[in-house]
DNA sequence: GTGAAAGCGCTAACAA
DNA sequence: TTGTTAGCGCTTTCAC
């Protein structure tokens, strides 16, 4: 039996040549005389040598690795996300290592730390809450970076949705069609962009409308259905009846508000409108089908891996310094909310 | 400014001392006097620096680094797979690094070689298929490794859930309610545990029960919400009727089953039970809410890794050979099925 | 055209 | 206790 893991200068031995050409053929670069490269070959591909990655790294500087933190990867939005980055990166040559920080903010720390250690090209931060202290530590990596989810408040490049244009679409979607006591299930403020920005374009809305902010209709959620439905009924228990709609900040909470109110005895949306955020299947094939805002988190992940490619490519300091990308969102208009009702 | 990526000497000059000691320090091994260890440490605070991992891989051979190869990551079942992956893997030091491969097998082939130039530690192979090529690749690659969602052929470790039983058990469960003609959404043979094994335990039960297979009651999808829809429609149609019940070999096929029912003007489970496998978030908040049986995808991955970390541990060549782990299922019991009817 | 040799950043054996 | 040194496997001058 032959010795498992072989490097350059087994092959070249195998080969009766010396490693440098060996590595010469592997990478197509300078003169190798015919002869001599067939024969080389035929032990490459007998052998089914591999070159060791680390080697090489070592001496390029380059991993081909990219790092990816995110805060909980069984969650469709996250799937998404890493999905688009790695279709993006795949095709340039990068592999993806993960980060799975369950939603850990020291455990975000640590992986800046270890892919600094791994020596990543680059990474992706999909974050759910920026604070001074990530600023800092990004800075102090020098590495190429980019956040997804939230807007970075020092110039590091980012790629987020417009929460409040889409929020106040959405809205007024429903005050279009006549709702006017909507209910909102929001999240924590300490997730900007959701907590924060979307419920901000929600009340921008009421506000052009003339409608006065009724905080027995606003309640907590805290992403999933469950949470969904207790804050569904918090809002129908403080506002005293049912409201027109309910706008819940994603769809897992619509859907527990959908499930409160079909418990009800209600009907969707003959009694009442629900509506959410997200619009990946869950929305799409709902019973009802739910009218949401679509995020297209698929190309949020490829735009990100998109502008940290350039990054990566580029030595000027400050390129994309300030940048922040907006991803395209899409009303899609399904069954749950009632059409012109009063 | 300092240099941005400073390295073990940079440190040792900055501290007065030399590598060695910097080494000792980090890795705590060895004698270092406290005082030169304090003046060191201060440097590593007050730099932040980071070992290289491939300078210190390519000495000790280790990575660190599991690769998992995935035909979705943007699947439930495969972010679970991989959340319980990385959850015991990052537990035990080890990062994991992704090869997506949307379905395609050269892909697959391409990063089992991949991850043998990144020197992985160990590969999880999530499988659909499963080739003699598939063998062939993995045998001549000398990393450990374990296959999930398909039983080896060649005594690779596996983890898998019994298909057959777990089918069995559901049709069984429908049988026992009184449901006579009951169709059967699956999948493609290629995929041999979902495809075969599954459909196998549906007819082992009619067997048992007496009733003969009836090809109109059979069809084929393709995983998919919309591919459900097509496949339950065309059950309708050999059938001439509606059956009692369907029974799809995922919740998204069951998904579709019950729209195309519901588009019938039919009613579930009053007029025709529906059932699938799968049992997460989107099973149990449907509406109706969803019988069907649990696979617990976190948990698989969970046990893959524990194998794979065994694996890597023993240097027993045979250790583990042919050995196949069988994952929990649970038959979970809502309301998508009619009770003792007739 | 080809091989010898230095060096990437780290660890570990050895010497001091 | 500490520093020097020899690799780990690869790329890349630089002689030949």
């Amino acid at each position: 039996m032959t010795k498992s893991i072989l490097n350059l200068k087994d092959i070249a031995n195998l080969a009766q040549t010396s490693s440098s050409s060996v590595s010469r053929v592997i990478n197509s670069s300078g003169y190798v005389k015919k002869e001599v490269r067939d024969r080389i070959q035929v032990i490459l591909d007998e052998t089914g040598y591999r070159p060791n990655a680390f080697a090489k790294a070592l001496h390029s500087k380059k991993s081909l690795t990219i790092g990816v933190i995110l805060p909980k990867i069984n969650a469709t939005s996250s799937g998404e996300n890493v999905a688009g980055i790695d279709d993006y990166f795949s095709k340039q040559g990068y592999s993806v290592i993960l980060g799975n920080t369950n939603h850990s903010v020291d455990k975000e720390f640590e992986y800046l730390d270890l892919f600094k250690e791994k020596q990543v090209d680059g990474i992706i931060l999909i974050a759910t809450t920026l604070t001074p202290e990530h600023q800092s530590r990004i800075k102090r990596l020098h590495i190429p970076i980019v956040i997804m989810g939230q807007k970075s408040l020092d110039g590091t490049p980012c790629v987020v949705f417009n929460e409040i244009a889409a929020a106040q679409e959405l809205t007024n979607y429903l005050l279009d069609n006549h709702h006017h006591n909507i209910g909102y299930i929001g999240v924590s403020e300490e997730d900007v962009s959701v907590g924060v920005e979307r419920k901000q374009g929600y009340l921008n809305a009421l506000e052009k409308h003339g409608i006065k902010k009724d905080e027995r209709l606003l309640s907590i959620g805290a992403f999933s259905v469950i949470s969904g439905y207790d804050a569904c009924q918090r809002i129908f228990e403080q506002f005293g009846s049912a409201p027109d709609a309910i706008f819940a900040a994603n769809d897992k909470m619509a859907i527990g508000a959908i499930n409160y109110i079909l418990d009800q005895g209600l009907s969707i949306p003959g009694d009442v409108s629900v509506c959410g955020v997200g619009g990946g299947v869950f929305a799409q094939h709902y019973n009802p089908k739910i009218t949401s805002l679509f995020y297209d988190s698929n190309s949020a992940g490829r735009a990100a891996a998109n502008l940290l490619y350039r990054l990566i490519q580029s030595d000027e300091k400050d390129f994309l310094k300030n940048h922040i990308e907006f991803v395209q969102y899409k009303l899609e208009i399904r069954n749950s909310v009632k059409l012109n009702s009063n």
